[in-house]
RNA sequence: GCCGGGGUGGGGUAGUGGAUAUCCUUGGGGACUGUGGAUCCCCGGACCCGGGUUCAAUUCCCGGUCCCGGCCCCA
């Protein structure tokens, strides 16, 4: 009987699970590089704790069910709530708090394009103050993973404010602020007319919604937030600090990467529990969904405790990224430099060639050879490991010490003695 | 949950209402216990599942399932 996969689920064979380990690694070591420490949370979660926060609608796509206990349970679509949950469980942690985790997450519903029923999302976040530095720490250590994955240029960050946005809607005599996120939100797929007629429905004129829709449309540089707002919103709608922290931001944003930074109307994250700034990145062709995203959510503490402790934070998913590391030839394993592939033609007792392979992996990659076969075969199986050096071990070497030497790229070959050969290898080992 | 397109060895494919289901590649073994991605030889491996129509279904029809993509939603 052959069991099929379960929708929406994967495989990881080595092929992908190479490049995955190096893309989560870079992503882990960025943020050990930044002062970030990994935690990790329960899988199954109380379908409650996404029931205070986002109601049916978040709940109807969970991975959920009631266990044997009769407990309504759920696989966890996002790591924020559980955190939090950490967090506010301990006080004894000293602010500010930045902590990280990479979850496997679930969500119910059909796959499509960098979606799937199952993924790995790597996930930041800074617990503590509200200020634009912590808010551009964050949005940092976001571009310095993408850079340190030799994504420079092949990506840009796109910025915005609830705060803001939200001021600007009401100012356009917008009522039904969440609808009109929800039309914002779908601004890119949608053409102009049906936006245009979306915003209308919550309260604005159809010259409004033409403006707004002018606004949403180009991104513009971060410095040039408040020239953009002047003349459309009166001065005293709008609190001055606001864009100022917002230009702030941006401005120390540029302290971490070259990518390109922008201002984006059209950011609102759907998430309903952000508060403050909303950020998104993009692969530069736009052909796929965000890479990642993130903002500040202030308010989520609250709802989940009696504490009130301010936050920002973001997720990545492994999904988009994977198919943007694909795009950019970029999605290949972590290298480990020189690798041997020990080679035996010893008859019976193999322990020369252990000896030196088990020597060898005190600083280097060493494989050895498991199966009775021929030197050319063995040599074929030492290029499809992708050694760089294949070690050749017969009688001969064996009875006088030393070692057959080749380098796989070049074809070049010495016989040397074992001794020397393991000495020059430690000298060579940064380590 | 809804809509569209798909499913032939591990991967890529050809083909057919009836015969031993094509080719390439990959995998295993051998030539080959002293030199690699080669060559030659041998071997293994497939019509997604169920039902219907039919003398006969891998082929036609229906349902399911999974894959790809879209909607909804976006964590």
């Amino acid at each position: 009987m052959k069991i099929e996969k379960i929708k929406g689920f994967r495989d990881q064979f080595p092929e992908d699970m190479g490049p995955r380990k190096r893309l989560l690694g870079v992503a882990e070591r960025q943020a050990e590089i930044f002062g970030f420490l990994k935690v990790d949370v329960p899988s199954l979660e109380s379908l409650d704790l996404y029931r205070i926060k986002s109601g049916e609608e978040l709940v109807s796509q969970t991975y959920s069910f009631v266990d044997k206990g009769g407990r309504e349970v759920t696989m966890i679509p996002e790591f924020t709530p559980s955190v939090v949950r950490m967090l506010t469980s301990r006080k004894d942690i000293s602010r500010p708090v930045r902590w990280y985790g990479t979850p496997k997450l679930w969500r119910y519903e059909e796959p499509q394009a960098g979606r799937l029923r199952e993924h790995i999302q790597f996930n930041a976040d800074i617990f503590g103050p509200d200020t634009a530095e912590a808010d551009a720490e964050v949005i940092g250590l976001a571009a310095s993973i993408l850079d340190s994955l030799e994504l420079n240029g092949e990506y840009e960050i796109r910025i915005s404010n609830r705060e803001i946005t939200e001021k600007l809607l009401k100012s356009l005599g917008i009522t039904d602020i969440q609808a009109a996120f929800a039309v914002i939100d779908r601004f890119r797929k949608t053409d102009e007319e049906s936006f245009v007629s979306g915003i209308m429905e919550t309260g604005a004129s159809r010259e409004q919604a033409q403006k707004l829709h002018e606004m949403i449309s180009k991104p513009f540089g971060v410095g040039e937030l408040k020239k953009k707002i002047t003349g459309s919103i009166p001065e005293e709608d709008i609190g001055q600090d606001i864009m100022e922290r917002m230009m702030y931001t941006g401005k120390l944003i540029g302290t971490y990467t070259e990518s390109s930074v922008k201002y984006d109307f059209s950011i609102v994250r759907g998430l309903s529990y952000y508060t403050g700034i909303v950020f998104e990145a993009f692969d530069i062709m736009g052909e796929f969904r965000s890479i990642l995203g993130g903002g500040r959510y202030n308010n989520l503490a609250a709802l989940l405790s009696d504490q009130d402790i301010p936050a920002v934070g973001f997720g990545m998913g492994d999904v988009v990224i994977e198919l943007l590391m694909k795009r950019a030839g970029k999605w290949h394993p972590e290298s480990y430099g020189d690798s041997y592939y020990v080679a035996s033609l010893l008859r019976g007792d193999k322990a020369y060639a252990f000896e030196t392979a088990n020597s060898i992996r005190r600083f280097r990659k060493a494989v050895v050879e498991v199966s009775e076969r021929g030197l050319s075969s063995q040599m074929k199986a030492a290029a499809s490991t992708g050694c760089t050096y294949a070690l050749i071990i017969g009688d001969k070497e064996a009875k006088s010490g030393t070692v057959t030497v080749r380098d796989l790229t070049t074809g070049e070959q010495k016989t040397l003695y074992r001794e020397e050969f393991l000495d020059s290898l430690e000298k060579e080992s940064p380590q």
